[in-house]
DNA sequence: CGACATTTTGAGTCAGCTCAATCAGTGTGG
DNA sequence: CCACACTGATTGAGCTGACTCAAAATGTCG
């Protein structure tokens, strides 16, 4: 059970990163607590201190900051394996909160196991920088889209993106995958309001483009929904994505 | 003439990390190309490989994306010190643009040579991993604000991290410093028009809070500015800011 | 079935946009 | 020293994408 749950960080970090069987073995000795939590739950909360990090076991988690007057803003979103916290390592205080879209198993690791494991595997302390990196990199690509993009193309951009980093880790075919976000959430992560969002989905619906009911997502045309995105998935850094 | 080069650096790094003197001596050892470049000039392209890092010694670099009938997105800033791609070490193709916005002076360490040094100093490591974490923190705050924020919040929050990043660096005395965007670029970070960047600003003006001329910033009414911006330097995650 | 969350729709408003000049500052050549 | 060119700042006049408010419809779950 408790292996399991490491599993899905070793099948994450794998998928990037060529790991020795000693760091398999490392990875898989890495202490662990794992918690469930309902949806919409907040899980660390902006301003506070951090000793350990917490991985996504199942279930999406999204890092969030509010501003007044302003609502919140969703920064990211987790997918399992993910790290949301990684950064806690060296900063100590959170400057944006971490929390539950849908329920979701976390696990916590302690700083200090991570910073021993990090210290004994170059290739492990390889692989946890490129995940931060990447993270990284598709902040980018949403502060890009957030500043530049029109509603529709924001809104195809995000659901491109989705699909594509579910599919990434085998939770989606690349037309159908599960997708908890309400659409006042989709709001918040692309800094449109609710109501926008709908009457622009009903948009993209209506062109026969995707559907997406029941917290389901299912694109039922890749090629034009892509192109009104201007996606490119260059920026999620994926390793073998033939597409 | 080198030494002094690379003394930007290592003064940037000590300021938020403890360094040893071999530390010290390893920085100060780095080999470095320095070269100038003139204002608005594009230093690593989109899409291309990288086998340096480029590390600002005098002037304003920013990073960018360009969007499909959206003009450009400028996604940071970045100023004496700091190591605009230092995330090529792990990823090799670039996902944004680096390049000036004022004339600027930009050293080359390579890959292999920095590399090399994190791998001879666990503090040095910790320094260049924590430098990355803050400037996406800093990138987390531009998100944010652009998501969320209206465009007088906006302005006033971009003016009051600029001075205060500035000022952290020793280039502000809080109050005053230079700042050499012209109204298009600050429109290109903030998301908005040229023409509306124009008028809010006037308005700041005009409430007596900046001043912005002749490439000078001035701060004329903290209080008021930072208020208006909702501004907290907590996400900035600066060392000994007294304030 | 009832209570609650989410989606959908309509109507009216406004922040921020585009288009189009004009003005100001700086540099260049004669 | 002046005319010209060029870049950036300013201003005015609409226009519209996205917002807010309000209500109805639909879905979910104990």
């Amino acid at each position: 059970m408790r292996s399991q749950v490491l599993e899905v960080l070793t099948r994450k970090l794998e998928a990037r990163s060529a790991l020795s069987i000693a760091d398999r073995g490392t990875l898989l000795g890495l202490p662990i607590t794992v918690r469930r939590y309902e949806a919409r739950k907040d899980i660390i909360l902006e301003g506070r201190h951090n000793n350990q990090c917490c991985i996504v076991i199942e279930g999406l988690l999204c890092r969030y900051k509010v501003i007044k007057d302003g609502g919140r803003q969703i920064l990211s979103l987790h997918m399992p394996g993910d790290i949301p916290d990684l950064q806690s390592i060296h900063i100590d205080v959170m400057d944006h909160t971490v929390g539950t879209i849908s329920a979701a198993t976390v696990g916590f690791i302690p700083h200090s196991a991570i910073k021993q494991a990090l210290q004994h595997s170059r290739e492990l302390s390889r692989a946890f920088w490129l995940e931060v990196l990447i993270e990284t990199s598709i902040l980018r690509g949403w502060t890009a889209s957030i500043g530049k993009r029109s509603a529709p193309a924001r809104i195809a951009h995000f659901l491109c993106e989705y699909i594509t980093r579910m599919r990434a880790i085998g939770l989606s075919d690349g037309m159908t995958c599960v997708m908890p976000l309400t659409q006042t959430e989709i709001g918040d992560a692309l800094g449109l309001s609710t109501v926008h969002i709908n009457k622009k989905l009903r948009e993209l619906r209506r062109a026969k483009l995707v559907e997406l009911r029941a917290g389901q997502l299912r694109v039922l045309n890749w090629r034009e929904l892509s192109d009104r995105a201007d996606f490119d998935p260059n920026y999620l850094h994926l390793p073998l994505l033939k597409k």
